[in-house]
DNA sequence: CCATTAAGATACT
DNA sequence: AGTATCTTAATGG
């Protein structure tokens, strides 16, 4: 099957043979289509996906309404909140929808929980997994507190097209001010701006990056 | 056609 | 930077 050979070839270089055999009997794989919910605020997790191929965001939300994007999963990852979430058998504290199409497999917590005892690198792929998400979670703090809204929407335009792998952008400027946390009209008049410094082209509902 | 919705404009906080 | 309001332009029945 080619997933399980997706499998080997993006976590060859992190688990052994025996390793990875082991995914590929415990794992059930799944397709998503973008714009799926994974996961919602408040959710128990019973088990943890090793992203195959595809895009996912991971979004928090602020009590009185509106999202904000934490940053994005891409292939080779997964999820260190829902690993801590599951070993802890505590509800999720983040939303995770799918920004493109994503190939996954789902490993049980309980599989996952020997694996700990088990393999060495399984277990060193969840530490690195923590560090990564560490790090990712400081730069969105970071780029937060000391970037005004002109430079996170270069960010997060250039962060979008990237794990989206292209250069046009199929998103409403109300789509963007949910996920940075602003208005609308903010999005629209940096958008507009960063037109005019001829950084990008704005079509109705499509961005493009130059 | 009309209804809906994205996005531009302007003015005020 | 954010809100409120109005206008204009696409889009899809």
């Amino acid at each position: 099957m080619e997933k399980k050979k997706a499998v080997k070839k993006i976590f060859d270089r992190f688990f052994d043979k025996d390793l990875i055999d082991a995914i590929n009997q415990s794992a059930s794989f799944f397709e998503f289509e973008e714009d799926e919910v994974l996961i919602d605020y408040g959710q128990y997790i019973k088990s943890i996906p090793l992203l195959l191929d595809g895009a996912i965001k991971i979004l928090r939300e602020d009590p009185d309404m509106g999202d904000l994007l934490l940053y994005y999963l891409e292939k080779g990852d997964s999820c260190a909140l829902s690993m801590a979430c599951c070993m802890g058998h505590t509800r999720s504290e983040i939303r995770a929808i799918t920004e493109t199409k994503t190939t996954v497999a789902m490993i049980p917590t309980d599989t996952m929980e020997e694996w700990m005892q088990k393999y060495p690198s399984w277990r060193f792929f969840v530490l690195n997994s923590y560090h990564k998400r560490f790090n990712e979670l400081l730069m969105a703090v970071d780029n937060i507190a000391f970037n005004n809204m002109e430079q996170r929407l270069e960010t997060y335009l250039l962060e979008t097209t990237r794990v989206n792998n292209t250069h046009t952008l199929n998103k409403t400027h109300r789509e963007i001010a949910n996920e940075l946390n602003t208005s609308r009209v903010v999005i629209s008049r940096l958008l507009k701006k960063l037109e005019n410094e001829n950084k990008i082209q704005l079509n109705r509902n499509s961005i493009t990056l130059f």
